[in-house]
RNA sequence: GGUCCGGUAGCUCAGCGGUUAGAGCAGGGGACUCAUAAUCCCUUGGUCGGGGGUUCGAAUCCCUCCCGGACUACCA
C-alpha cells in the first residue's frame, strides 16, 4: 500500500470558483478517488490562498475586514467544491496559525542557509490609499510608443517592457492618484545558489512532464536564476516577517506552505505525525497545478522544501486551461461560468464525466465544446451505460440475481482483464484513455442484451431462469463499468451500489461478479442533458444588463438603471480618471469619421489598418488595435469616432495619423473591444462636443 | 522571432515500422420495443497536411515546407 499526499493549487480568496478552476479540482479528485479505490492511503489537501494586495483591496472595497472577507470567500469555495463531489480530507487557509508557524520554520532554514539578501526596491506608492502598488494596479502612458493608458508591466500596443515607474503620467487604478516613487528594503532569496539542486531535480527522474522539464531548461536554467523578491513592505495583508519588522512575506512565499499547514491541521485532528507525510521517503507528494503557476511550483517551491528539509514533490502534474467552444472563457459571451451558476442548471456528474473524457497527462488546454459536451454525456453515460441497468433491473426485482454467474460468452472476464489497462491509464492521469476503454465495454454489453431479448423471455414462464440469467449478466457488466468509473462518478457508483445492495468501494469488485443478491427497485440515475439547460446557464453567465440584440428587445418606454441592471464590473475594473476641465477636454478633437477602407496587417498581432474619411477629400490613415475583435469587412462603411488631432506616430507598419475610439473593460481579453460609432444622421467631419 | 505540441473519415480521437488504416458520434438503410425516442444490425465516408528520403515494407523513422495551438520575446 502506497502512502500518497495530494494537493490542488490553493484557490485565491479574491473570487469565486468557476468551471475553469474545476478542471484542476476534478482532475485531482478523480485521481485521489482512484488511488483510494485501488487501496492506497491517499490524502487530498487544499486551502484558501488568502494573502496579498488584491485581497486587501477587495476587502476594503467591500467595506469589511480582511478576516471577514476571506472567511466569506472560503465558505463559498468550500460549498462549491462539495457540490461537485470534490472531497478534501482537509481544507485549510493560508491565514492560519499553523501556516504562520511553518512559514517561520522554513524561513529560519532559508536564513540559516544564507540565501537571503536585502536590497532597496523602488516601487510606486499610492498616497491616497496608502499602499504600494503591484504592477497591474498602475496604468499610464507607454514610455516608448506613447500609447496612453497602458498597464504597469508592458505596453499592449508596442509590446515594450518596462517597470511601472517608467510610465509617463502614471496613475493608480485604485484611486486615480498619481503614484509616488518610494524606496523600501525588500528581502530576496538567491535562487542561483540552489542551481545545482534545481538542475538535477528538474532534469532527472519523473517529477515533471517532459515538456515542462524542457521548458525550464530553456527558459530559466539557461541563464543565472534571478533573486526572488519575497517580501513586501507594510501595509500588506499577510504575515509579518519575524526578523524583519514592517515587512511581510509575499503571498507566493506563504501560499505553497499552506499545503504543509493544511496537512499539519489534518494531522492534529487525526492523531498523525506531520513528518510521516512531509519528511518520509515512504510518502509520495503529488501537486496538481495549472500551467500558469509552473514557475512557482517547479523552482521556488522545490528550492524551499529542499532547504528546509521537507520531502520534494514526487510529481508536479500540470494541466492546461479551459476553453469553451475553442475560445478563451469570456464574460460577455457567458462562457465564464461560475460553479454556482453551473449548479443551478446542470448536474455536476456531467462535468466530471466530460472533463475526465478529455483530460490527458499532457499540458494541453481542454476545450469544452457545448455540442460535444451534450453528446458525450447523453450518448455514453445515459444511452449506453445507465441504460444497461434501466433496461434490465426491473425484470429481476422479484427474483434477484442468479445464484451462480451464467455464461455470458466471456464478456465479464474480458472486461475484468481490461481493468489492468484502465487502471494504468488512471494512474498515469490519462483519464481520456481510461474513459475510452470503459465506454468500449458498454458497447459490447448492450448487444448481449439485444441478442438475448429479455422482453421476450419474460412472456414465457418456462424461461424465467434464462431471463434472470440475462439480467444478471447485464447488471454485472453495468456494475463492472461503474466500478471503473467510480472515481469519476461517485454518485453513480453510490446509486449502483444501492441498486444491488453492495456498496462500491474497491477496484477488485470489478473482477468478481455479484450473484445471489436481491435487486432493488430501479430509480432514475442520471437525467439526459438538454441543450436548453446549457444555453440557459450561458445566458445567466452573461454580465447583467448586457442585452443580446439579436434575441431580445428592451421593453419600450421603460428606462432606468434598475431596469437595465448593468453590471458594476467595468467601472470597478477601471475607476474614473482624475477630474479634468472643459479646457482639457477641448484639447482633444474628436470627430465623426467614416471607415472607407480597412485591411489586415498580416505581420501584426493586434492591428488593422483603417482609412478614415473626415468628409470631402480629407482622409486619415490609422492603425487600430482591434484585430482580435473585428474583421476588416465589418468596419467598412461604419461611422466611428476618432481622435483627429492626435500627433502622428510612426509605427512598424506605417504612420498612424489618429486613433479610433473603442470601449473595453480593463483586463478583458482583446476580443472584447467595441468601437464607438455615431448615431444615424451623423456625418463625417462633425466634431464631438 | 524562439521553444514546444499537434495536423488520420463531417466531428472527437485511437493507431506510432508489418496483413486491404480503426472506434465513437454525425449521415444513409433496416430491425426491435425492455429502456431516460434509449438499443441493435448493415452501410456511406479517408492520395493518414504537402514534398522528398531511409526500408523488403511508413500514418508510423529522418529531412523539408505549409497550417493550427500553447508558451515565450530580455518578465516573474
Amino acid at each position: 500500500m502506497r502512502r500518497i499526499l495530494v494537493t490542488s493549487a490553493l484557490p485565491y480568496a479574491n473570487g469565486e470558483i468557476h468551471i475553469g478552476h474545476l478542471v484542476e479540482y476534478l482532475q485531482t479528485d478523480i485521481w485521489v478517488r482512484f488511488q483510494q479505490l485501488i487501496g492506497n492511503r491517499c490524502l487530498y489537501l487544499c486551502a484558501d490562498d488568502t494573502h496579498g494586495t488584491a485581497v486587501m483591496i477587495s476587502a476594503r472595497k467591500a467595506g469589511v475586514s480582511e478576516a471577514e472577507f476571506i472567511a466569506r470567500m472560503q465558505e463559498s469555495h468550500q460549498r462549491d467544491f462539495a457540490a461537485f463531489d470534490i472531497r478534501f480530507d482537509h481544507y485549510g487557509s493560508t491565514n492560519s496559525a499553523a501556516n504562520r508557524a511553518i512559514c517561520e520554520r522554513i524561513w529560519h532554514s532559508i536564513r540559516q542557509a544564507e540565501l537571503v539578501v536585502e536590497r532597496d526596491v523602488e516601487q510606486l506608492y499610492d498616497p491616497r490609499v496608502g499602499t504600494f502598488l503591484p504592477d497591474r494596479f498602475v496604468r499610464g502612458q507607454c514610455p516608448k510608443c506613447g500609447s496612453p493608458d497602458e498597464p504597469g508591466d508592458n505596453c499592449s500596443r508596442c509590446g515594450h517592457h518596462y517597470s511601472p515607474s517608467e510610465l509617463i503620467e502614471p496613475r493608480s487604478t485604485l484611486s486615480g492618484a498619481t503614484p509616488e516613487l518610494r524606496k523600501a528594503p525588500h528581502l530576496f532569496i538567491e535562487l542561483e545558489k540552489l542551481r545545482g539542486f534545481l538542475e538535477s531535480w528538474t532534469q532527472t527522474g519523473d517529477h515533471l512532464q517532459a515538456e515542462i522539464a524542457n521548458y525550464l531548461k530553456g527558459h530559466f536554467l539557461g541563464e543565472p536564476l534571478r533573486d526572488w523578491d519575497i517580501s513586501r513592505p507594510a501595509p500588506y495583508f499577510g504575515f509579518e516577517i519575524p526578523d524583519s519588522p514592517g515587512n511581510y512575506w509575499y503571498v507566493w512565499f506563504d501560499a505553497p506552505i499552506g499545503y504543509i499547514a493544511s496537512t499539519h491541521e489534518w494531522c492534529e485532528r487525526h492523531g498523525e505525525r506531520l513528518d510521516d507525510w512531509w519528511r518520509s521517503p515512504e510518502c509520495e507528494v503529488h501537486h496538481f497545478i495549472g500551467k500558469d503557476i509552473t514557475y512557482f511550483h517547479t523552482l521556488f517551491w522545490p528550492g524551499m522544501l529542499k532547504t528546509a528539509g521537507f520531502s520534494l514533490p514526487t510529481k508536479v502534474h500540470i494541466h492546461g486551461f479551459l476553453t469553451v467552444d475553442g475560445e478563451k472563457m469570456s464574460k460577455s459571451k457567458g462562457t465564464f461560468v461560475a460553479a454556482r451558476t453551473y449548479l443551478r442548471h446542470l448536474d455536476p456528474s456531467y462535468l466530471r464525466y466530460f472533463y475526465a473524457s478529455k483530460l490527458s497527462s499532457r499540458v494541453e488546454d481542454l476545450d469544452l465544446a457545448v455540442d460535444e459536451f451534450i453528446a458525450k454525456v447523453n450518448t455514453d453515460l445515459v444511452n449506453k451505460i445507465v441504460n444497461l441497468a434501466s433496461r434490465t433491473a426491473k425484470f429481476v426485482e422479484s427474483t434477484g440475481l442468479s445464484p451462480t454467474y451464467p455464461d455470458d460468452g466471456g464478456l465479464f472476464v474480458a472486461a475484468a482483464a481490461a481493468g489492468a489497462e484502465i487502471r494504468e491509464a488512471f494512474e498515469a492521469t490519462d483519464f481520456s484513455r481510461a474513459v475510452r476503454l470503459i465506454v468500449a465495454l458498454a458497447d459490447r454489453a448492450n448487444p448481449f442484451v439485444e441478442e438475448r431479448r429479455p422482453w421476450d423471455l419474460r412472456k414465457d414462464p418456462a424461461k424465467a431462469g434464462e431471463l434472470q440469467d440475462v439480467c444478471t449478466v447485464a447488471l454485472n457488466l453495468f456494475r463492472q463499468i461503474v466500478v471503473y468509473l467510480s472515481p469519476v462518478l461517485p454518485r453513480l457508483a453510490e446509486q449502483a451500489g444501492a441498486l444491488l445492495g453492495d456498496p462500491i468501494t474497491r477496484w477488485e469488485q470489478s473482477q468478481t461478479p455479484l450473484v445471489g443478491k436481491p435487486v432493488n427497485k430501479f430509480t432514475h440515475m442520471l437525467r439526459r442533458v438538454e441543450e436548453k439547460d446549457v444555453l440557459a446557464m450561458i445566458e445567466e453567465s452573461k454580465p447583467a444588463g448586457e442585452v443580446d440584440t439579436a434575441t431580445a428587445s428592451p421593453a419600450p418606454g421603460v428606462v432606468g438603471s434598475t431596469t437595465w441592471n448593468d453590471s458594476g464590473v467595468p467601472l470597478a475594473a477601471e475607476p474614473l480618471a482624475p477630474e479634468c476641465t472643459i479646457d482639457d477636454f477641448q484639447k482633444i478633437d474628436l470627430r465623426v469619421a467614416r471607415v472607407i477602407a480597412a485591411e489586415d496587417v498580416p505581420e501584426a498581432k493586434k492591428l488593422l489598418k483603417l482609412t478614415l474619411s473626415l468628409g470631402g477629400d480629407t482622409t486619415k490613415n490609422v492603425f487600430a488595435g482591434i484585430k482580435e475583435a473585428y474583421k476588416p469587412e465589418q468596419l467598412v462603411g461604419k461611422l466611428v469616432v476618432c481622435v483627429a488631432n492626435l500627433a502622428p506616430r510612426k509605427m512598424k507598419f506605417g504612420t498612424s495619423e489618429g486613433m479610433v475610439t473603442a470601449a473595453s473593460t480593463d483586463g478583458a481579453p482583446p476580443t472584447e473591444v467595441f468601437v464607438i460609432t455615431a448615431d444615424t444622421g451623423a456625418v463625417p467631419g462633425q466634431r464631438v462636443h
